[in-house]
DNA sequence: GTCTATACTTTGATAGAC
DNA sequence: GTCTATCAAAGTATAGAC
């Protein structure tokens, strides 16, 4: 609907990717945004919780999308995984390492103390786990196989850029890639399903 | 040498870690820490920068050594790295999921924008990195092997925390442990040595 | 819906007495 | 090395005219 409320996520999106919630001010954001100061309030009334949710969710439909057109185009996951690695790689080149994942840096910043802002977070991030065991799903493998296949992913992808973002290279993120593709080609740990037993092993 | 720049420095890892560079404020740290405002622009005359990068290196110099511990107590890498993951879940839930990375809530904070603390957070990294990759190939890895696969585990560790720590349940953790023991058991990625083929293969 | 102005708080950082 | 006082700037949030 409204053009400025648009341009206001967008920034907020910009923005807490790169420097966190707390590291991003709100007239920094609207000055961004080349929206007036006065939109702020009037767009998001409950002021930077309710922007950052919304540019949160805003943010993480744009990334689902991405991960769901991945999987459209290659239906081998194998395929699909080594896109999504490979689009990390480029989206941090061609920032300059700023632009990492849009949620992990304000969910780091907000986990233990903003309750209305984590939530988004966690939530999108279980919707881009979602979206990969779908893919997954899609070539076989059954459906709990596929979902803890798809947390691994995401996390081993996050823990990636991290590192990536960090030292400034990318040789984390195509190093790491090389070995959750070998994951997904390989067979499956011994009974992904029965967590429990694993469990109790790895506290031991 | 002195006891409260001891306090300040374990209560800036204790800060960043929960909320964060930009969400911890230096009263709130110097509050904490039970130290006198005043000593705060005594131990450290460059301010918050030079805290959080002294900071940085105190819990990454920490987490370092209990990572050599674990590989000294389990001489298989599997059971060591299984420990590591074990181990992190015993923290989320003990601190009720605030005491996630020390260095990597810091470092989204300020990787594009303070190369300072930038600077301490990758080489606190990378000292993690060796220090897996030395455990690794103790138990009879070639080294380049080693540092690849001790990046990977890094990457699958740090983003399983974020999961977990932002869905408020060990369970990425757990899952995330599963396959990555997996793949130090099986064979390695065929040829890890050589990463440029892969590199040009995941582009395409 | 936008503009200008402003209240109030907190931030990082200094100064000077003791 | 610590105390008290204070600084300028930036933070979030509001108010009222247009």
């Amino acid at each position: 609907m409204s053009e400025t409320r648009d341009r206001l996520l967008r920034a907020g999106e910009r923005l807490f990717r790169a420097q966190g919630y707390s590291g991003t001010g709100l007239k920094q954001l609207a000055s961004e945004a080349q929206a007036p100061w006065s939109s702020m309030y009037h767009f998001f009334p409950q002021g930077k919780e309710q922007l950052a949710e919304q540019a949160i969710r805003y943010g993480g439909e744009l990334y689902a999308q991405m991960i769901r057109q991945c999987f459209a185009t290659y239906p081998d996951p194998r395929e699909a995984v080594a896109a999504i690695f490979a689009g990390e790689v480029k989206i941090l080149r061609s920032s300059g390492f700023r632009n990492g994942c849009p949620v992990a840096s304000v969910a780091l910043d907000v986990a233990s103390t903003t309750e209305r802002v984590r939530k988004p977070c966690a939530e999108v991030f279980a919707s881009w786990i979602a979206a990969l065991a779908e893919g997954i799903a899609a070539s076989g493998k059954p459906e709990e196989t596929a979902t803890d296949l798809a947390t691994y992913i995401l996390a081993s992808l996050e823990g990636a850029i991290i590192l990536s973002r960090t030292s400034k290279s990318v040789k984390p993120l195509e190093q790491t890639a090389q070995f959750v593709l070998h994951t997904l080609q390989g067979k499956l740990p011994r009974r992904a399903r029965k967590a429990k037993n694993a469990r109790a092993a790895a506290k031991s």
